[in-house]
DNA sequence: CGCGGGTGAGACATTCATGTCTCATGTGCG
DNA sequence: CGCACATGAGACATGAATGTCTCACCCGCG
């Protein structure tokens, strides 16, 4: 068997697989295992020989969400210098993430209402903590707890991802809409 | 047959199946026809006498959510007063419906990518509109479109709302995260 | 050349939600 | 009382998605 010696190369395929597989959920939710092989030009056989069902392929999507992000948060160099600058590298840099992440957070709530993976409390409180460190450093407002602030930055940038797709946002917008809400909110402020 | 004369009691009925059936596929939005039925207290059979299909209970529950948002809009009385206090009023007049909001956004968002309702149209005008003229006034800023800034607004009265149900956000705070992140952002601003 | 592993195509059983139908019950009203 | 209508219970057919299986094919490699 050429499992072991290539398994590299397998992974490959996987990566493109699930890479298909999201662009795929992304635009269409509720695409069947069928679509997600089409799209991906293999069998639905083949794809049921890499992920055992729908969960599992679903699970994995979860597992490559969670590592784009790590990577996004990595990227943003989040421990690093201004808080909200801080932000807003991470809004662009997950800002491509959007639309994937939207299917992520969806398929969370419709099928797990009240449990979550435990993967995703790693990235909320990575999140979390840059919001922390804003609020130690004087740079945010402390009367919104970090969770919720964590939780208000999934929400904009999946909907902004959403408001694109339905050509309610222009796409050369979205990164600066979506920071510019999050950090300044609405009113009109006597700074800057 | 009475159909005519009790015509307005089967709408106190069908008000309430809605109602309860909002309930229900706002805790678990995959619920089916059976469990909706059951949590009525009538039979399936019954719930197909005042729905044809799903489709039709949907569509249903759509024009009620439309119809909740319409009066929370009249009643925050959106075009008197501060633009900000404007928007205060409406996100607490909205608060009780975010949940089922919730439900709606995600059910479009799954089944209908692209289009959407002539119904929706109209509230997001009027929503629209008070931005608008928060900015006309001098109260918000300018460099956010009124149409971004409605979408925010779902989208954050939605994620409290998940957030509230996860126990990541106490239910007494839920409207002032809102309404503060929304009106203020993040940072830290000079005024008060 | 011949072999083996991976693949595509498709048949098949299963499950689940849905929609439709029938029939028995029950309740109110004449 | 007896009739009409709404309801509840449940059988039934349908369709869709899923998961499993078999078989033929092809491609690389010995």
């Amino acid at each position: 068997m050429s499992h072991v010696r290539y398994d590299c190369l397998m992974s490959l395929d996987r990566e493109e697989l699930l890479s298909t597989a999201a662009d795929v959920l992304t635009r269409r939710p509720t695409s069947s295992m069928d679509d997600i092989a089409k799209a991906a030009g293999i069998s639905r056989a083949t794809l049921h020989r890499h992920f055992a069902g729908r969960e599992a392929l679903v699970r994995a999507l979860e597992q490559l969400g969670l590592r784009h992000l790590d990577a996004a948060l990595d990227a943003a160099r989040t421990q690093e210098g201004d808080a909200a600058d801080a932000v807003r590298r991470l809004i662009t840099e997950t800002e491509p993430l959007a639309g994937f992440l939207g299917f992520l957070v969806t398929e969370n709530q419709l099928f797990e209402p009240g449990e979550q993976h435990p993967g995703w409390t790693r990235i909320d409180e990575r999140i979390s903590a840059l919001f922390q460190r804003g609020q130690r450093e004087g740079a945010f407002r402390i009367d919104l707890s970090p969770a919720w602030l964590t939780e208000a930055l999934y929400a904009l940038i999946t909907a902004s991802a959403w408001a694109v797709q339905d050509g309610r946002v222009a796409a050369r917008d979205s990164v600066r809409m979506t920071t510019e809400l999050l950090l300044g909110g609405v009113r009109r402020s006597s700074e800057e």
